[in-house]
DNA sequence: ATGGTAGAGGATCTA
Protein backbone atom coordinates (compact mmCIF):
# COMPACT_ATOMS: atom_id res chain seq x y z
CA UNK A 1 0.00 0.00 0.00
CA UNK A 2 1.34 3.92 -1.14
CA UNK A 3 0.08 6.49 1.63
CA UNK A 4 1.04 9.79 0.93
CA UNK A 5 0.70 13.34 2.66
CA UNK A 6 0.83 16.46 0.84
CA UNK A 7 -0.58 20.23 2.24
CA UNK A 8 -1.54 21.44 -0.97
CA UNK A 9 -2.70 25.14 0.25
CA UNK A 10 -6.27 25.33 -1.07
CA UNK A 11 -7.21 21.94 -3.07
CA UNK A 12 -9.13 24.25 -5.07
CA UNK A 13 -5.63 26.17 -6.36
CA UNK A 14 -3.86 23.04 -6.88
CA UNK A 15 -6.52 20.65 -8.62
CA UNK A 16 -4.65 20.79 -12.06
CA UNK A 17 -2.05 19.88 -10.40
CA UNK A 18 -3.38 17.27 -7.61
CA UNK A 19 -4.77 15.16 -9.99
CA UNK A 20 -1.81 15.36 -12.52
CA UNK A 21 0.30 14.09 -9.22
CA UNK A 22 -2.24 11.32 -8.31
CA UNK A 23 -2.34 9.95 -11.90
CA UNK A 24 1.05 10.11 -12.34
CA UNK A 25 1.96 8.73 -8.77
CA UNK A 26 -0.95 6.36 -8.37
CA UNK A 27 -1.11 6.55 -4.55
CA UNK A 28 -4.04 4.61 -2.55
CA UNK A 29 -4.34 6.78 0.04
CA UNK A 30 -4.06 10.58 0.27
CA UNK A 31 -3.77 12.91 3.55
CA UNK A 32 -4.56 16.04 2.38
CA UNK A 33 -4.06 19.77 4.09
CA UNK A 34 -5.09 22.75 3.95
CA UNK A 35 -7.66 22.04 1.75
CA UNK A 36 -9.51 26.01 2.18
CA UNK A 37 -13.02 24.77 1.14
CA UNK A 38 -15.97 24.32 2.08
CA UNK A 39 -17.47 21.10 2.60
CA UNK A 40 -20.42 21.69 0.20
CA UNK A 41 -17.80 22.54 -2.74
CA UNK A 42 -15.37 19.45 -2.11
CA UNK A 43 -14.39 17.89 -5.33
CA UNK A 44 -15.62 14.58 -4.42
CA UNK A 45 -17.15 14.03 -8.17
CA UNK A 46 -13.34 14.63 -9.45
CA UNK A 47 -11.71 12.40 -7.20
CA UNK A 48 -14.41 9.76 -7.53
CA UNK A 49 -13.94 9.91 -11.79
CA UNK A 50 -9.77 8.72 -10.56
CA UNK A 51 -11.21 5.86 -8.41
CA UNK A 52 -10.96 7.72 -5.11
CA UNK A 53 -13.50 7.45 -2.11
CA UNK A 54 -13.28 10.79 0.21
CA UNK A 55 -13.76 12.33 3.79
CA UNK A 56 -12.79 15.63 4.28
CA UNK A 57 -13.48 18.20 7.50
CA UNK A 58 -13.29 22.02 5.57
CA UNK A 59 -14.29 25.25 7.39
CA UNK A 60 -13.65 27.09 4.12
CA UNK A 61 -11.19 30.33 3.81
CA UNK A 62 -8.50 28.16 6.23
CA UNK A 63 -7.54 25.05 7.34
CA UNK A 64 -9.27 21.77 6.20
CA UNK A 65 -8.16 18.01 6.07
CA UNK A 66 -9.13 15.31 4.02
CA UNK A 67 -8.28 11.61 2.87
CA UNK A 68 -8.93 10.14 -0.47
CA UNK A 69 -8.39 6.65 -0.43
CA UNK A 70 -8.89 3.61 -3.58
CA UNK A 71 -8.57 0.74 -1.22
CA UNK A 72 -11.71 1.96 0.62
CA UNK A 73 -13.06 4.18 3.26
CA UNK A 74 -15.10 3.77 6.19
CA UNK A 75 -15.56 5.46 9.98
CA UNK A 76 -14.59 8.52 9.85
CA UNK A 77 -14.17 10.84 12.78
CA UNK A 78 -14.10 14.52 12.39
CA UNK A 79 -11.82 16.28 14.37
CA UNK A 80 -10.29 15.46 17.25
CA UNK A 81 -12.17 15.80 21.05
CA UNK A 82 -10.20 17.87 23.27
CA UNK A 83 -11.16 18.85 26.76
CA UNK A 84 -13.50 21.60 25.25
CA UNK A 85 -14.99 19.09 23.06
CA UNK A 86 -14.04 18.51 19.51
CA UNK A 87 -12.58 21.86 17.86
CA UNK A 88 -14.20 23.77 15.57
CA UNK A 89 -10.97 24.52 13.54
CA UNK A 90 -10.47 21.64 10.55
CA UNK A 91 -7.20 20.21 11.53
CA UNK A 92 -7.95 16.62 11.97
CA UNK A 93 -9.52 13.73 10.33
CA UNK A 94 -9.43 10.04 11.23
CA UNK A 95 -10.68 7.33 8.89
CA UNK A 96 -9.73 3.38 8.23
CA UNK A 97 -8.58 2.53 4.70
CA UNK A 98 -8.28 -1.02 3.60
CA UNK A 99 -8.06 -2.11 7.26
CA UNK A 100 -5.33 1.11 7.99
CA UNK A 101 -6.62 3.94 10.50
CA UNK A 102 -5.25 7.17 8.96
CA UNK A 103 -5.10 10.26 10.23
CA UNK A 104 -4.80 13.59 7.73
CA UNK A 105 -3.71 16.15 10.35
CA UNK A 106 -2.87 20.07 10.22
CA UNK A 107 -1.30 21.16 13.38
CA UNK A 108 -1.61 24.74 14.16
CA UNK A 109 1.09 26.88 13.17
CA UNK A 110 1.84 28.65 16.90
CA UNK A 111 2.83 32.09 14.76
CA UNK A 112 5.24 33.12 17.97
CA UNK A 113 6.29 31.82 21.41
CA UNK A 114 4.49 34.62 23.16
CA UNK A 115 1.21 34.01 20.97
CA UNK A 116 -2.06 32.23 22.09
CA UNK A 117 -1.67 30.43 19.45
CA UNK A 118 1.99 28.73 20.63
CA UNK A 119 -0.44 27.55 23.66
CA UNK A 120 -2.93 26.14 21.56
CA UNK A 121 -0.53 24.81 19.56
CA UNK A 122 1.29 22.49 22.46
CA UNK A 123 -2.34 22.11 24.00
CA UNK A 124 -4.04 21.02 20.50
CA UNK A 125 -0.74 18.40 20.22
CA UNK A 126 -1.39 16.01 23.64
CA UNK A 127 -5.01 16.21 22.30
CA UNK A 128 -3.98 14.34 19.53
CA UNK A 129 -2.29 11.93 21.38
CA UNK A 130 -5.43 11.45 23.38
CA UNK A 131 -7.07 10.84 20.39
CA UNK A 132 -4.65 7.99 19.16
CA UNK A 133 -4.60 6.47 23.01
CA UNK A 134 -9.13 6.65 22.86
CA UNK A 135 -9.14 4.89 19.06
CA UNK A 136 -6.35 2.64 18.71
CA UNK A 137 -3.78 0.30 20.11
CA UNK A 138 -0.25 0.68 19.18
CA UNK A 139 -0.66 -3.09 18.17
CA UNK A 140 -3.26 -1.51 15.44
CA UNK A 141 -1.85 -0.61 11.62
CA UNK A 142 -1.66 3.55 12.18
CA UNK A 143 -0.50 6.05 9.89
CA UNK A 144 -0.57 9.89 11.06
CA UNK A 145 -0.18 11.86 8.03
CA UNK A 146 0.33 15.41 8.21
CA UNK A 147 1.55 19.21 8.51
CA UNK A 148 3.00 19.27 11.94
CA UNK A 149 4.16 22.96 11.75
CA UNK A 150 7.16 21.43 13.68
CA UNK A 151 11.01 20.13 12.68
CA UNK A 152 11.98 17.36 14.99
CA UNK A 153 15.85 18.10 15.16
CA UNK A 154 18.34 20.66 14.51
CA UNK A 155 18.74 18.02 11.29
CA UNK A 156 15.19 19.22 9.47
CA UNK A 157 15.98 23.05 8.97
CA UNK A 158 18.10 24.31 6.74
CA UNK A 159 20.05 27.89 9.34
CA UNK A 160 19.65 26.64 12.76
CA UNK A 161 20.99 30.29 13.25
CA UNK A 162 18.15 31.80 11.14
CA UNK A 163 15.36 30.03 13.17
CA UNK A 164 16.45 31.06 16.53
CA UNK A 165 13.82 32.24 18.64
CA UNK A 166 11.09 31.03 16.41
CA UNK A 167 8.17 28.94 16.34
CA UNK A 168 8.77 24.93 14.84
CA UNK A 169 11.49 24.59 16.52
CA UNK A 170 11.41 25.44 20.52
CA UNK A 171 11.51 22.68 22.53
CA UNK A 172 8.34 22.32 24.00
CA UNK A 173 6.96 21.77 20.63
CA UNK A 174 9.72 19.11 20.17
CA UNK A 175 8.61 17.84 23.26
CA UNK A 176 4.84 17.29 22.36
CA UNK A 177 5.88 16.23 19.21
CA UNK A 178 8.00 13.58 21.10
CA UNK A 179 5.03 12.85 23.22
CA UNK A 180 2.82 11.98 20.09
CA UNK A 181 5.58 9.64 18.61
CA UNK A 182 6.20 8.17 22.26
CA UNK A 183 2.49 6.61 21.82
CA UNK A 184 4.10 4.07 19.52
CA UNK A 185 4.98 6.16 16.11
CA UNK A 186 7.94 6.30 13.46
CA UNK A 187 9.14 8.96 11.71
CA UNK A 188 8.87 6.64 8.15
CA UNK A 189 11.16 8.86 6.47
CA UNK A 190 13.71 8.93 9.20
CA UNK A 191 13.53 4.72 9.56
CA UNK A 192 15.40 5.14 5.69
CA UNK A 193 17.49 8.51 5.95
CA UNK A 194 19.36 9.81 8.53
CA UNK A 195 20.99 12.98 6.62
CA UNK A 196 20.50 16.71 7.07
CA UNK A 197 18.68 18.44 4.28
CA UNK A 198 15.84 17.00 3.89
CA UNK A 199 12.97 19.55 3.38
CA UNK A 200 9.34 19.19 3.06
CA UNK A 201 8.68 22.79 2.80
CA UNK A 202 10.25 25.89 1.31
CA UNK A 203 8.60 29.38 1.64
CA UNK A 204 6.98 30.90 -1.65
CA UNK A 205 9.07 34.04 -1.08
CA UNK A 206 12.48 34.79 -2.13
CA UNK A 207 13.09 31.90 -4.07
CA UNK A 208 13.66 29.53 -0.87
CA UNK A 209 13.27 26.27 -2.70
CA UNK A 210 16.12 27.23 -5.43
CA UNK A 211 18.61 28.10 -2.24
CA UNK A 212 17.57 24.75 -0.40
CA UNK A 213 16.29 27.00 3.06
CA UNK A 214 13.45 24.87 3.68
CA UNK A 215 12.41 22.79 6.36
CA UNK A 216 11.02 19.06 7.04
CA UNK A 217 7.45 19.73 8.97
CA UNK A 218 5.80 17.02 6.76
CA UNK A 219 5.80 13.43 8.12
CA UNK A 220 4.18 10.09 7.95
CA UNK A 221 4.33 8.82 11.41
CA UNK A 222 3.42 4.86 11.37
CA UNK A 223 2.84 2.59 14.11
CA UNK A 224 5.39 -0.45 15.01
CA UNK A 225 3.54 -3.23 12.49
CA UNK A 226 3.56 -0.84 9.19
CA UNK A 227 7.19 0.05 9.83
CA UNK A 228 8.59 -3.71 10.14
CA UNK A 229 6.56 -3.53 6.90
CA UNK A 230 7.66 -0.45 5.37
CA UNK A 231 9.31 -0.32 1.68
CA UNK A 232 10.43 3.02 1.02
CA UNK A 233 9.53 6.50 2.04
CA UNK A 234 10.50 9.69 -0.12
CA UNK A 235 9.76 13.04 -0.28
CA UNK A 236 8.56 13.91 -3.87
CA UNK A 237 10.44 17.55 -4.43
CA UNK A 238 9.20 17.28 -7.93
CA UNK A 239 6.22 18.18 -7.00
CA UNK A 240 7.18 21.81 -5.32
CA UNK A 241 8.59 22.24 -9.08
CA UNK A 242 7.11 24.06 -12.02
CA UNK A 243 4.11 25.97 -11.94
CA UNK A 244 1.97 27.04 -9.12
CA UNK A 245 3.30 24.77 -6.62
CA UNK A 246 1.95 24.70 -3.21
CA UNK A 247 4.86 25.47 -0.35
CA UNK A 248 4.58 21.79 0.42
CA UNK A 249 6.33 18.69 -1.47
CA UNK A 250 3.86 15.49 -0.80
CA UNK A 251 5.73 12.92 1.10
CA UNK A 252 5.04 9.39 0.10
CA UNK A 253 5.50 5.64 1.86
CA UNK A 254 5.13 2.68 0.38
CA UNK A 255 4.58 -0.78 2.77
CA UNK A 256 3.37 -4.27 2.28
CA UNK A 257 0.18 -4.92 4.36
CA UNK A 258 1.01 -6.52 7.83
C1' DA B 1 13.96 49.78 7.04
C1' DT B 2 9.61 43.38 8.61
C1' DG B 3 10.32 42.81 3.47
C1' DG B 4 9.51 39.00 0.22
C1' DT B 5 4.91 35.46 -2.21
C1' DA B 6 0.72 32.87 -2.36
C1' DG B 7 -4.20 32.10 -1.34
C1' DA B 8 -8.83 33.57 0.14
C1' DG B 9 -11.86 37.20 -0.61
C1' DG B 10 -12.86 41.39 -1.70
C1' DA B 11 -9.94 44.62 3.46
C1' DT B 12 -6.89 42.30 5.46
C1' DC B 13 -5.68 37.74 7.55
C1' DT B 14 -2.82 33.62 7.49
C1' DA B 15 1.24 31.15 6.57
Amino acid sequence: MRVATWNVNSLNARMPRFLAWIKETGPDVVCIQETKLRPDVFPHLELEQLGYEAAHFGQGQWNGVAVISRVGLTDPIIGIEGADGVSEEARAITVNCGGVGIMSVYVPNGRSLDSDHYSYKLKWLMELRNHLENNFSPTDNVIVGGDFNIAPTDKDVWSVEAMIGNTHVSEPERRALQNLIDWGLTDSLRHFYDEDGIFTWWDHRGGAFHKRQGLRIDYLLVSKPIESHLNWALVDRNARKGDKPSDHAPVVVDFSMP
